[in-house]
DNA sequence: GTCCCGATAT
DNA sequence: ATATCGGGAC
Protein backbone atom coordinates (compact mmCIF):
# COMPACT_ATOMS: atom_id res chain seq x y z
CA UNK A 1 0.00 0.00 0.00
CA UNK A 2 1.40 3.38 -0.95
CA UNK A 3 1.70 6.35 1.38
CA UNK A 4 -0.94 8.17 -0.63
CA UNK A 5 -3.57 5.53 -0.23
CA UNK A 6 -2.85 5.20 3.46
CA UNK A 7 -3.71 8.87 3.79
CA UNK A 8 -6.87 8.30 1.83
CA UNK A 9 -8.03 5.60 4.21
CA UNK A 10 -8.27 8.22 6.92
CA UNK A 11 -11.01 9.97 4.99
CA UNK A 12 -14.63 9.09 4.25
CA UNK A 13 -15.34 7.56 0.85
CA UNK A 14 -17.46 10.53 -0.18
CA UNK A 15 -14.71 13.13 0.08
CA UNK A 16 -16.49 15.34 -2.42
CA UNK A 17 -19.47 15.67 -0.13
CA UNK A 18 -17.20 16.44 2.82
CA UNK A 19 -15.48 19.18 0.86
CA UNK A 20 -18.68 20.66 -0.45
CA UNK A 21 -20.30 20.71 2.98
CA UNK A 22 -17.43 22.70 4.47
CA UNK A 23 -17.17 25.21 1.64
CA UNK A 24 -20.92 25.83 1.70
CA UNK A 25 -20.86 26.23 5.46
CA UNK A 26 -18.06 28.79 5.18
CA UNK A 27 -19.58 30.71 2.31
CA UNK A 28 -22.95 30.83 4.01
CA UNK A 29 -21.57 32.66 7.03
CA UNK A 30 -18.19 33.44 8.55
CA UNK A 31 -16.40 35.98 10.68
CA UNK A 32 -15.32 39.03 8.81
CA UNK A 33 -11.69 40.14 8.99
CA UNK A 34 -10.23 42.97 6.94
CA UNK A 35 -7.42 40.82 5.54
CA UNK A 36 -10.04 38.59 3.98
CA UNK A 37 -10.92 41.55 1.77
CA UNK A 38 -7.50 41.85 0.14
CA UNK A 39 -5.39 39.79 -2.22
CA UNK A 40 -2.26 41.86 -1.76
CA UNK A 41 0.53 39.46 -0.74
CA UNK A 42 2.20 42.07 1.45
CA UNK A 43 -0.98 42.80 3.37
CA UNK A 44 -1.66 39.08 3.66
CA UNK A 45 1.84 38.35 4.93
CA UNK A 46 1.57 41.03 7.59
CA UNK A 47 -1.75 39.58 8.78
CA UNK A 48 -0.37 36.04 8.86
CA UNK A 49 2.74 36.94 10.81
CA UNK A 50 0.67 38.87 13.33
CA UNK A 51 -1.91 36.09 13.60
CA UNK A 52 0.70 33.47 14.43
CA UNK A 53 1.10 34.84 17.87
CA UNK A 54 -1.84 37.01 18.71
CA UNK A 55 -5.57 36.44 19.05
CA UNK A 56 -7.35 37.52 15.90
CA UNK A 57 -9.49 40.20 17.47
CA UNK A 58 -6.41 42.01 18.73
CA UNK A 59 -4.69 41.77 15.36
CA UNK A 60 -7.23 43.93 13.53
CA UNK A 61 -6.12 47.28 14.94
CA UNK A 62 -2.44 46.45 14.76
CA UNK A 63 -2.79 45.33 11.14
CA UNK A 64 -4.53 48.56 10.14
CA UNK A 65 -1.99 50.71 11.98
CA UNK A 66 0.92 48.80 10.50
CA UNK A 67 -0.33 49.18 6.92
CA UNK A 68 -1.18 52.78 7.58
CA UNK A 69 2.41 53.39 8.54
CA UNK A 70 4.11 51.13 5.98
CA UNK A 71 1.57 50.65 3.17
CA UNK A 72 3.83 48.64 0.86
CA UNK A 73 6.73 46.23 1.08
CA UNK A 74 8.98 48.97 -0.30
CA UNK A 75 7.90 51.32 2.49
CA UNK A 76 8.66 48.70 5.09
CA UNK A 77 11.97 47.84 3.48
CA UNK A 78 12.96 51.49 3.78
CA UNK A 79 12.02 51.75 7.45
CA UNK A 80 14.46 51.63 10.33
CA UNK A 81 14.46 48.24 11.97
CA UNK A 82 14.26 49.94 15.36
CA UNK A 83 10.98 51.62 14.39
CA UNK A 84 9.45 48.36 13.26
CA UNK A 85 10.48 46.61 16.46
CA UNK A 86 9.18 49.50 18.57
CA UNK A 87 5.86 49.37 16.71
CA UNK A 88 5.62 45.64 17.45
CA UNK A 89 6.16 46.20 21.15
CA UNK A 90 3.83 49.21 21.32
CA UNK A 91 1.06 47.06 19.89
CA UNK A 92 1.82 44.16 22.22
CA UNK A 93 2.38 41.82 19.33
CA UNK A 94 4.80 39.59 21.17
CA UNK A 95 7.86 37.97 19.66
CA UNK A 96 9.95 40.89 18.40
CA UNK A 97 11.92 38.60 16.15
CA UNK A 98 8.91 38.48 13.88
CA UNK A 99 9.06 42.23 13.34
CA UNK A 100 12.64 41.75 12.26
CA UNK A 101 11.70 38.87 9.94
CA UNK A 102 8.92 40.91 8.36
CA UNK A 103 11.26 43.82 7.80
CA UNK A 104 13.83 41.48 6.30
CA UNK A 105 11.24 39.80 4.06
CA UNK A 106 10.15 43.22 2.76
CA UNK A 107 13.80 43.99 2.03
CA UNK A 108 14.18 40.71 0.15
CA UNK A 109 11.13 41.46 -2.00
CA UNK A 110 12.21 45.03 -2.67
CA UNK A 111 15.96 44.67 -3.08
CA UNK A 112 16.41 41.16 -4.36
CA UNK A 113 13.26 40.54 -6.35
CA UNK A 114 12.49 43.93 -7.82
CA UNK A 115 9.23 44.11 -5.89
CA UNK A 116 7.93 40.90 -7.46
CA UNK A 117 6.32 38.39 -5.11
CA UNK A 118 6.79 34.67 -5.62
CA UNK A 119 3.40 33.20 -6.42
CA UNK A 120 3.89 29.71 -5.04
CA UNK A 121 4.73 28.22 -1.63
CA UNK A 122 8.23 27.16 -2.65
CA UNK A 123 9.21 30.68 -3.67
CA UNK A 124 7.52 32.28 -0.70
CA UNK A 125 9.40 29.94 1.64
CA UNK A 126 12.60 31.72 0.70
CA UNK A 127 11.44 34.81 2.53
CA UNK A 128 12.73 35.29 6.06
CA UNK A 129 10.31 34.10 8.69
CA UNK A 130 8.13 32.30 6.16
CA UNK A 131 7.88 28.59 6.93
CA UNK A 132 5.54 25.94 5.53
CA UNK A 133 2.40 27.30 7.15
CA UNK A 134 2.89 30.93 6.14
CA UNK A 135 4.05 30.03 2.63
CA UNK A 136 0.87 28.10 1.97
CA UNK A 137 -1.30 30.73 3.62
CA UNK A 138 0.09 33.59 1.52
CA UNK A 139 0.08 31.50 -1.67
CA UNK A 140 -3.55 30.63 -0.96
CA UNK A 141 -4.98 33.96 0.13
CA UNK A 142 -3.04 36.16 -2.28
CA UNK A 143 -2.84 33.89 -5.33
CA UNK A 144 -5.26 31.01 -4.70
CA UNK A 145 -2.23 28.89 -5.43
CA UNK A 146 -1.27 27.08 -2.23
CA UNK A 147 -1.45 23.64 -0.75
CA UNK A 148 -3.41 22.80 2.37
CA UNK A 149 -2.24 24.73 5.41
CA UNK A 150 -1.50 22.71 8.51
CA UNK A 151 -1.61 24.68 11.72
CA UNK A 152 -2.77 23.58 15.14
CA UNK A 153 -6.38 24.35 14.23
CA UNK A 154 -6.23 22.07 11.22
CA UNK A 155 -4.49 19.33 13.19
CA UNK A 156 -7.16 19.44 15.86
CA UNK A 157 -9.94 19.26 13.28
CA UNK A 158 -8.40 16.32 11.41
CA UNK A 159 -7.54 14.52 14.62
CA UNK A 160 -11.11 14.77 15.86
CA UNK A 161 -13.10 14.46 12.66
CA UNK A 162 -11.21 11.67 10.94
CA UNK A 163 -9.22 10.16 13.79
CA UNK A 164 -5.96 11.09 12.12
CA UNK A 165 -3.03 10.02 14.31
CA UNK A 166 -1.05 12.77 16.00
CA UNK A 167 1.85 12.76 13.57
CA UNK A 168 3.00 15.70 11.48
CA UNK A 169 3.67 13.81 8.27
CA UNK A 170 0.28 12.18 8.43
CA UNK A 171 -1.45 15.49 9.07
CA UNK A 172 0.29 16.89 6.00
CA UNK A 173 -0.78 14.04 3.79
CA UNK A 174 -4.37 13.93 4.94
CA UNK A 175 -4.79 17.70 4.82
CA UNK A 176 -3.50 17.72 1.28
CA UNK A 177 -5.68 14.79 0.28
CA UNK A 178 -8.73 16.51 1.68
CA UNK A 179 -8.26 19.86 -0.03
CA UNK A 180 -10.15 20.31 -3.30
CA UNK A 181 -7.38 20.86 -5.85
CA UNK A 182 -7.09 24.43 -7.05
CA UNK A 183 -9.34 25.92 -4.38
CA UNK A 184 -6.84 26.71 -1.68
CA UNK A 185 -8.14 30.19 -0.97
CA UNK A 186 -11.64 29.24 0.08
CA UNK A 187 -10.58 25.89 1.46
CA UNK A 188 -7.91 27.10 3.82
CA UNK A 189 -10.12 29.93 5.00
CA UNK A 190 -12.92 27.47 5.59
CA UNK A 191 -11.02 24.79 7.47
CA UNK A 192 -9.34 27.32 9.76
CA UNK A 193 -12.70 28.98 10.34
CA UNK A 194 -14.03 25.59 11.33
CA UNK A 195 -11.17 25.13 13.79
CA UNK A 196 -11.79 28.61 15.13
CA UNK A 197 -15.53 28.67 15.65
CA UNK A 198 -16.82 25.10 15.71
CA UNK A 199 -13.90 22.90 16.64
CA UNK A 200 -11.93 24.93 19.14
CA UNK A 201 -10.52 23.57 22.35
CA UNK A 202 -14.04 23.33 23.65
CA UNK A 203 -16.07 22.36 20.60
CA UNK A 204 -19.39 23.91 19.61
CA UNK A 205 -20.61 21.40 17.05
CA UNK A 206 -24.31 22.13 17.16
CA UNK A 207 -24.08 25.80 18.04
CA UNK A 208 -21.83 26.47 15.07
CA UNK A 209 -23.76 24.01 12.92
CA UNK A 210 -20.60 22.09 12.11
CA UNK A 211 -20.97 20.75 8.56
CA UNK A 212 -19.01 17.60 9.35
CA UNK A 213 -21.11 16.17 12.17
CA UNK A 214 -22.34 13.27 10.05
CA UNK A 215 -18.76 12.18 9.36
CA UNK A 216 -17.07 13.23 12.58
CA UNK A 217 -15.41 10.54 14.67
CA UNK A 218 -15.40 12.73 17.78
CA UNK A 219 -19.04 13.72 17.35
CA UNK A 220 -19.94 10.06 17.11
CA UNK A 221 -17.88 8.87 20.06
CA UNK A 222 -18.08 11.94 22.29
CA UNK A 223 -14.30 11.95 22.64
CA UNK A 224 -13.16 15.48 21.85
CA UNK A 225 -9.57 15.01 22.87
CA UNK A 226 -7.16 17.20 20.94
CA UNK A 227 -3.55 16.49 19.98
CA UNK A 228 -1.10 17.06 22.80
CA UNK A 229 0.34 20.53 23.02
CA UNK A 230 3.74 20.93 24.62
CA UNK A 231 3.48 22.41 28.08
CA UNK A 232 4.52 25.98 28.63
CA UNK A 233 7.27 27.32 30.76
CA UNK A 234 5.89 30.01 33.02
CA UNK A 235 6.23 33.52 31.69
CA UNK A 236 6.42 35.31 35.03
CA UNK A 237 10.06 35.79 35.92
CA UNK A 238 11.26 34.28 32.65
CA UNK A 239 14.01 35.70 30.52
CA UNK A 240 11.35 36.34 27.88
CA UNK A 241 9.67 38.71 30.27
CA UNK A 242 12.87 40.65 30.87
CA UNK A 243 13.76 40.72 27.20
CA UNK A 244 10.33 42.19 26.58
CA UNK A 245 10.89 44.87 29.20
CA UNK A 246 14.26 45.79 27.74
CA UNK A 247 12.88 46.18 24.22
CA UNK A 248 9.95 48.22 25.48
CA UNK A 249 12.21 50.57 27.44
CA UNK A 250 14.58 50.99 24.50
CA UNK A 251 11.62 51.82 22.30
CA UNK A 252 10.93 54.78 24.56
CA UNK A 253 14.53 55.80 25.24
CA UNK A 254 17.05 56.34 22.49
CA UNK A 255 19.83 54.85 24.56
CA UNK A 256 20.27 53.67 28.14
CA UNK A 257 23.22 52.72 30.29
CA UNK A 258 23.28 49.18 31.57
CA UNK A 259 22.65 50.10 35.16
CA UNK A 260 19.75 52.43 34.33
CA UNK A 261 18.24 49.68 32.26
CA UNK A 262 18.83 47.11 34.98
CA UNK A 263 17.14 49.14 37.67
CA UNK A 264 14.13 49.76 35.47
CA UNK A 265 13.51 46.18 34.45
CA UNK A 266 13.73 44.68 37.90
CA UNK A 267 13.53 46.17 41.37
CA UNK A 268 16.10 43.75 42.77
CA UNK A 269 18.75 44.73 40.25
CA UNK A 270 22.11 45.34 41.87
CA UNK A 271 25.09 45.76 39.53
CA UNK A 272 27.20 43.17 41.32
CA UNK A 273 24.38 40.95 42.54
CA UNK A 274 22.91 37.71 41.20
CA UNK A 275 20.79 39.56 38.70
CA UNK A 276 23.25 42.32 37.99
CA UNK A 277 25.43 43.52 35.14
CA UNK A 278 26.59 40.09 34.19
CA UNK A 279 23.05 38.78 33.92
CA UNK A 280 21.95 41.86 31.99
CA UNK A 281 24.92 41.58 29.66
CA UNK A 282 23.81 38.06 28.85
CA UNK A 283 20.31 39.16 27.91
CA UNK A 284 21.62 42.05 25.85
CA UNK A 285 24.11 39.87 24.09
CA UNK A 286 21.33 37.49 23.05
CA UNK A 287 19.23 40.44 21.91
CA UNK A 288 22.22 41.67 19.94
CA UNK A 289 22.66 38.23 18.37
CA UNK A 290 19.01 38.44 17.40
CA UNK A 291 19.72 41.74 15.68
CA UNK A 292 17.30 43.65 17.88
CA UNK A 293 19.64 45.62 20.11
CA UNK A 294 23.18 46.98 19.99
CA UNK A 295 25.50 47.70 22.87
CA UNK A 296 28.47 49.98 22.61
CA UNK A 297 30.86 51.78 24.91
CA UNK A 298 30.34 55.48 25.41
CA UNK A 299 33.01 57.13 27.56
CA UNK A 300 33.93 53.74 28.88
CA UNK A 301 30.30 53.20 29.81
CA UNK A 302 28.22 50.54 28.07
CA UNK A 303 24.96 51.81 26.56
CA UNK A 304 22.21 49.89 24.81
CA UNK A 305 19.93 50.99 22.01
CA UNK A 306 17.38 49.50 19.68
CA UNK A 307 18.84 48.57 16.35
C1' DG B 1 -1.51 29.59 36.56
C1' DT B 2 -2.94 28.00 31.59
C1' DC B 3 -3.64 28.65 26.83
C1' DC B 4 -2.44 30.33 22.42
C1' DC B 5 1.13 29.48 18.13
C1' DG B 6 4.94 28.90 13.71
C1' DA B 7 9.86 29.60 12.50
C1' DT B 8 14.65 29.63 13.39
C1' DA B 9 18.97 28.23 15.15
C1' DT B 10 21.68 24.76 16.71
C1' DA C 1 15.11 16.73 17.93
C1' DT C 2 14.83 20.54 20.93
C1' DA C 3 15.16 25.17 23.05
C1' DT C 4 13.82 29.71 22.28
C1' DC C 5 11.01 33.47 21.25
C1' DG C 6 5.93 37.76 24.38
C1' DG C 7 2.26 39.18 26.32
C1' DG C 8 -2.77 39.44 26.64
C1' DA C 9 -7.18 36.78 27.61
C1' DC C 10 -9.19 34.01 30.63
Amino acid sequence: MTEQSEAATQLPADVDAVQQALVEWYEDDHRSFPWRETEDPYEILVSEVMSQQTQLNRVVDAWRDFLDRWPTAADLAGADRADVVAFWTDHSLGYNNRAKYLHEAARQITDERGGEWPRDPEGLSELMGVGPYTANAVASFAFDNGDAVVDTNVKRVLYRAFDVPDDDDTFERVASELMPAGSSRVWNNAIMELGGVACGKTPDCDGAACPWREWCHAYRTGDFTAPDVPEQPSFEGSRRQFRGRIVRLLGDNEEMTLDTLGHRIRVDYTPDGDHGREWLRGLLSDLADDGLVSVDERDGNPVARLR
